[in-house]
DNA sequence: GGGGAGAGATGCCGC
DNA sequence: GCGGCATTTCTCCCC
């Protein structure tokens, strides 16, 4: 049985009229809403943007969230974050979405020429995500296996914080000397290499040193970085990053279920 | 009329059978593919993440992407990008969609207890996005426009490619000393500033100089950034991003349709 | 709310 | 493909 069957309304190329009545009803209720439209769509406000006619789906989440979504791509082509108050009316037959933020300022406007279907239903979930393999878990397994960094290196602290940052993995080697390590759970790049510069620098100023020692801890480098890294006097250690629910797996066995 | 009117099937509450073989026809023919379900999503590849049961939208691409929507948030707590194989089968009564890719190894299952709705139809879209106010027409505007940054400055290329990365507008001052102007379309960090040096300096070696101003050009610019900037000697300069299809609205207007 | 930094970031462009 | 970087980035966390 599915208890959301009633809060459930699909409508197959309804009219701009019907259309508005169930989008509606949808974004009063905080139901999820689907369309499949034809449609143009204007945005104003961080930025300014145009898309003339073409087929598309709009996802108005529960939260107000606006998506829309072109045929191909990861991204929405355009959208609202949460916050954001939407108005449905009919101009000349077509369909349009209003949808406004106040801070900060924007609007998005969708003009649907012609609506495939409206759909708008109950959701219900309460759960979040649990995720493995971040930089966090990467620092928590370097504080907890130093051997990765060097032999001597002895960890402090994580996560600590500095006027210039946050540093990752804080601790000292074997003769003393500070070490500040920065990870990356992919390619460091130079971004990373200046991140880590930065660190170096304000602890050297905020203690008085003269030399503190700097390491990038990520599974790889990218060339210039690593260039720019050894004209610091930094140093790269090959760190992939933690993954406790499965082992890493090779290309070929991917797809093996197929 | 609607001529996509044949290419659009929506079934509600369909049986996991049923459901499977929509989505089948759907995924074979490049249709975008909606379902509502109550599921579970196991990842694993870049990083490695489960969720537990709860109603979601998955939405398939005709270009294989899949995103997994929760009811809140702009983000897809789930996906899948383009170059992706997807599988249909039934296991237990279960509609479970696996997806995998090969480069990089990565692999997305959801285990579906109860399917909602099941919806594909065929989309065409040709049009592309046009944006306007981003971080490159603030360049171009700054380099037609050169006393946005100061009376003297003389701009001499966009886009200047260094090693070390890309300068948005470079040129000279009234006394001919080098000037680097670094872009960004709303508040400056301590990223950017650091960005700005890492060109200054570079530029510096490569040429041989002593001196080389640097401007950070955007609306605003967070406090401890201004602070670093003031140190190394760099200046800020105040510019908006251009937008051209509308004037930039008082927070009281933008809600006046409504 | 500002500030700082990560993300399974994605997307774009250049080499 | 890698590299460097912007994004209406979004999201989280801390102050």
């Amino acid at each position: 049985m599915d208890k959301l069957g009633d809060n459930l309304k699909l409508e197959k190329q309804p009219t701009a009229e019907k259309a508005a009545k169930v989008l509606e009803e949808g974004i009063n209720k905080k139901y999820a809403c689907i369309i499949s439209a034809n449609c143009t769509a204007r945005y104003s406000g961080r930025a300014e943007s145009f898309l003339d006619l073409g087929d598309r789906i709009i996802f108005i989440k529960p939260d107000t969230t606006v998506l829309i979504h072109q045929t191909s791509g990861s991204q929405p082509v355009n959208w609202m974050p949460n916050n954001t108050v939407h108005n449905v009316s009919v101009k000349k037959d077509k369909l349009v979405l209003s949808s406004a933020r106040i801070s900060p300022p924007e609007k998005l406007e969708v003009e649907m020429d012609q609506v495939h279907f409206v759909n708008i239903m109950e959701m219900e979930d309460r759960e979040k995500i649990q995720t493995q393999g971040s930089e966090k878990h990467m620092a928590e397994m370097i504080y907890k296996n130093p051997s990765l960094i060097s032999k001597d290196f002895k960890p402090v602290s994580m996560e600590e914080q500095t006027k210039y940052g946050f540093i990752d993995v804080f601790g000292h080697d074997g003769k003393g000397v500070l070490t500040i390590v920065e990870c990356k759970r992919y390619s460091a790049d130079l971004g990373a290499v200046t991140q880590l510069r930065r660190y170096v620098e304000r602890i050297k100023k905020d203690k008085g040193l003269k030399k503190v020692n700097g390491v990038i801890a990520a599974p790889k480098i990218s060339s210039n970085a690593k260039k720019m890294l050894e004209d610091w006097g930094f140093k790269f250690k090959m760190v992939e990053p933690p993954k406790h629910f499965e082992e890493k797996k090779k290309k070929q066995s991917i797809l093996s279920n197929f």
